[in-house]
DNA sequence: AGCACGCCGACT
DNA sequence: GTCGGCGTGCTC
């Protein structure tokens, strides 16, 4: 029996400390430490106990040293398959994360069991050692003499913050002991199956005789009438919690109780709708794409494709016959969607037509619904999975699809710690597990759309809108025309007699705010153009004085206000003072401002008071319900124009909208991110989409300053082959991705002096590495510069910008940088990466 | 992260 | 002379 050795990953420890650690395996552990399982270690000098997660176990040691023992294991069975840990490998190296970052992301918090710390005296009292202590301490310390073994939760409750400081100077005086203890988690939720050992005749006759307690009476006349039960039917039944008498008649032999586990399933309700989706067959087009899918992915290997369809193409049903396909092999399927809340409906489908099969995950479930969905994903029971971001890691049975609907969606990289992207998560397990990697959007990312035409991904287009729908007749109401004919209004001309006309037929109207970014560039308003880098293909951000509000005098505050702000570039780091013309058209107006929806919502009551107007944005719809009752209210036509941000464009049918308003389609056009045209090309193909789906043809108003924009006009069209040609030109021409990668190092101190000497350092480290080590990576660095939002919650935020190819040796090398700066730094900067971030 | 080791200034 | 500051480095 080879397997006395354990190759271990600590779960908290920096950066920098992060690396396989070897244990041995004390003899009476041998059969519980497995690979995937969750064990305590004293690590360090201080010998501090740490979880950490069992790797690799092995016969031989490779560490040439005095090995510690594993102290204990705290899971009965492994937390991490094989699978799962190669899984959390890869994303360290590919995030550049720690393991235990990974392993947090990979299983949800509530499968991992707690470790409990316990006190406990173990020294006496002399008058010596009471001289060294505190009056606090000794109280502490016959506060535990007086229980024996108290946990460190009890302590907290008792002694509040200095319990630590308190608990370490006995300790270190041998007076108290600490040790660790695991505590199972109890999130798990039972239900007790009540079956009748008796006959059902037998059962009455009893319940006669104990007249005593006529509990146990209830429960048996009830059985007798049903045979078979759970004990909370059981409870409701007869209006009491009757657990004891329960047992009692298990000890009779009346009955027999059987404890099941219990997954608790917030979406059985939307299982019930059976009539969600109406079961017509695929039409010509949409066959043909199913069948090029389902010959990718029965070829036994990863595959990936991308499926494109304009709007009202029926994507959704290509996938559910994919979905069915793979059902049919007894294949799992993962199917990511943005954001739950903005796909009801894709989500009522699938659980009408999957029911129980079905798992959801998103974020806003409770840590125990999560658990539950995993467990039911683990044990074979659900094997079809809906969800956002981190259900890319559900444990699916013998996976054989991942679907990524609207596969441009910024919201399938993570933002916050292990950084990671749902794309490169579902390609790692598609590669691992012979899968077909299918990626669904009208409007696909410029990365994926180059993947496919080069040949990486299969291309699977549909380019019919399903049914006979129409494209709606698009408007481009240029608004400088409106300032110039004095019409001060956000609303111009032609939306509001487009509106008037939508009301007075009884229609429906749908008005879009773009409000992203708009504070933060600066365009002028004569000519609409944005002030944009010259090194760079994205707009320069506007900065305001910072410091007004430290300044000396009033004179002083009135001088820095007068002082035009400056501009600059997040990529290059590029900076100049607000121009006093414009480059393009030597105007001498810039406008800063924008218009929020409360705003836009007066100025349609005020143009038309006879409409009913509902408004939604991020303060009228705080909850769920809130969200699902407007929508809902709308459908029922309790209002006639709906107004709101981005949740407005989201996958809803409304058969009576003919009308389609988008305020101000240049506020995302001139963002500081390199996807700008990308994000707006996208979000107008998909507002545009969303007029007339009925049988009247829909109509839908632009409202720009930029009516001359090649990307309005092509969304106008929904042109998106002609967008993907000439924005891939722009990005080749100026090495953006897919051309390169970008790597962010971010430098964050509370120290302003200590962060930009800190953020010089790191750069100029990383550019030697770059001329030495790594002679051979072909990079370009920018900064150090401020980042976007400079100071946060009373840090300040330094940025090193990379342009390189993202590989191993790349990698290797911020990796290493992390590593260096994580050891040597003061600990009063942080230094973290994000590899290709999605906003800056 | 947390803890030890080690090298400088204010005390008995 | 030493007690304790925190800067530096390591953890199987």
């Amino acid at each position: 029996m080879g397997g006395q050795y354990a190759k271990v990953r600590i779960l908290d420890v920096p950066y920098h400390g992060d690396r396989v650690y070897e244990y041995y395996i004390p003899a009476d552990l041998s059969d519980a430490v497995v690979p995937g399982c969750l064990v305590n270690v004293n690590f360090g000098r201080g010998n501090r106990k740490c979880a950490a997660v069992v790797t690799d176990v092995t016969g031989e040691q490779d560490v040439e040293r005095e090995l510690k023992p594993i102290f204990s294991v705290s899971s009965d069975s492994p937390v991490l398959t094989e699978e799962e840990i190669a899984l959390c490998r890869f994303m360290c190296d590919y995030t550049l994360c720690t393991f235990g970052e990974a392993v947090k992301t990979v299983v949800p918090s509530a499968a991992m069991s707690k470790l409990n710390f316990y006190y406990y005296v173990s020294g006496e009292l002399n008058s010596s050692k009471e001289k060294k202590l505190s009056e606090k301490a000794l109280v502490f310390y016959s506060f535990v003499k007086g229980r024996g073994k108290v946990s460190a939760g009890v302590l907290r409750n008792e002694f509040g913050e200095e319990t630590a400081a308190l608990a370490a100077s006995l300790i270190r005086l041998g007076l108290l002991g600490k040790e660790a203890e695991v505590k199972q988690s109890s999130n798990i939720k039972y239900m007790t199956k009540v079956a009748l050992r008796v006959s059902p005749e037998e059962a009455i006759k009893a319940a006669e005789k104990c007249s005593r307690s006529p509990l146990q009476a209830a429960m048996l006349s009830r059985l007798a009438e049903v045979g078979e039960s759970d004990s909370e039917e059981l409870f409701s039944y007869i209006g009491k919690d009757a657990r004891v008498q329960l047992s009692a008649l298990e000890k009779k032999g009346f009955v027999t109780l059987t404890k099941n586990e219990i997954y608790r399933n917030p979406y059985l309700a939307a299982c019930d709708k059976k009539d969600v989706y109406e079961n017509s067959s695929l039409s010509e087009e949409q066959k043909k794409a199913f069948e090029v899918l389902a010959e990718l992915s029965d070829c036994g290997e990863a595959r990936a494709a991308l499926l494109h369809g304009v709007t009202g193409s029926g994507k959704t049903r290509v996938i559910k016959a994919m979905i069915d396909h793979m059902i049919t092999k007894g294949k799992g399927v993962i199917i990511l969607v943005p954001e739950i809340s903005l796909t009801p409906q894709t989500v009522g489908i699938f659980c009408s037509c999957y029911g129980e099969r079905v798992a959801v995950i998103h974020s806003a479930l409770s840590q125990g619904e999560k658990y539950d969905a995993w467990r039911r994903i683990r044990s074979g029971e659900a094997d079809i999975v809906i969800g956002t971001r981190s259900a890319i890691f559900a444990p699916v049975k013998n996976l054989g699809m991942i679907v990524i609907d609207e596969e441009q969606e910024h919201t399938y990289k993570s933002d916050t710690d292990p950084k990671y992207h749902a794309h490169d998560i579902a390609r790692y397990r598609c590669g691992k597990t012979n899968s077909l990697m299918l990626l669904a959007s009208a409007t696909p990312s410029l990365a994926s759309y180059y993947k496919a035409k080069s040949g990486v991904y299969a291309l699977v287009e549909l380019n019919n809108r399903y049914g006979g729908a129409v494209l709606p007749d698009v408007i481009i109401s240029d608004m400088r025309l409106d300032r110039d004919t004095g019409n001060s209004s956000p609303i111009g001309v032609s939306l509001y007699a487009k509106l008037l006309e939508t009301v007075k037929n009884k229609k429906q109207a749908i008005v879009f705010l773009n409000r992203r970014g708009y504070n933060s560039a600066v365009s002028c308003r004569i000519c609409g153009e944005a002030v944009k880098c010259p090194h760079c293909s994205v707009s320069l951000t506007y900065h305001t004085h910072r410091s007004l509000g430290n300044a000396e005098s009033a004179e002083d505050y009135f001088r820095r206000r007068a002082e035009r702000g400056s501009l600059s570039c997040h990529y290059c780091g590029y900076k100049t003072p607000v121009p006093n013309i414009c480059p393009t058209c030597q105007a001498e107006h810039f406008r800063f401002v924008g218009c929020g929806t409360q705003q836009a919502e007066e100025e349609i009551a005020k143009l038309l008071p006879t409409s009913r107007i509902m408004r939604m944005d991020m303060d009228t719809t705080s909850t769920k319900q809130a969200y699902d009752k407007i929508l809902e209210a709308f459908r029922n036509k309790e209002a006639d124009i709906l107004l709101g941000t981005q949740m407005v464009t989201k996958g809803h049918d409304f058969p009576d909208v003919t009308l389609v308003g988008v305020m101000n389609a240049d506020g995302s056009l001139f963002l500081d991110d390199y996807r700008a045209s990308e994000r707006t090309f996208a979000m107008l193909t998909q507002v545009i989409g969303r007029a007339g789906r009925g049988d009247t043809k829909g109509i839908a108003v632009i409202q720009t300053c930029n009516p001359d924009s090649p990307i309005i006009k092509m969304a106008a069209s929904q042109d998106y082959k002609s967008f993907y040609e000439s924005e891939i030109a722009v990005r080749r021409a100026l090495t953006f991705p897919p051309f390169c990668d970008i790597a962010a190092i971010n430098i964050i101190s509370g120290d302003e002096a200590l962060l930009s000497a800190g953020s010089n350092a790191v750069s100029e480290r990383l550019r030697e590495m770059l001329t030495n080590d790594y002679k051979d990576v072909e990079a370009e660095v920018f900064g150090p510069f401020e980042a976007p939002v400079y100071k946060v919650q009373n840090s300040y935020r330094m940025r090193i910008i990379i342009k390189c190819r993202l590989a191993k040796r790349s990698r290797a090398m911020i990796s290493q940088l992390l590593r260096e700066v994580g050891m040597r730094s003061t600990r009063k900067i942080t230094v973290t990466a994000d590899l290709n971030p999605s906003g800056l």
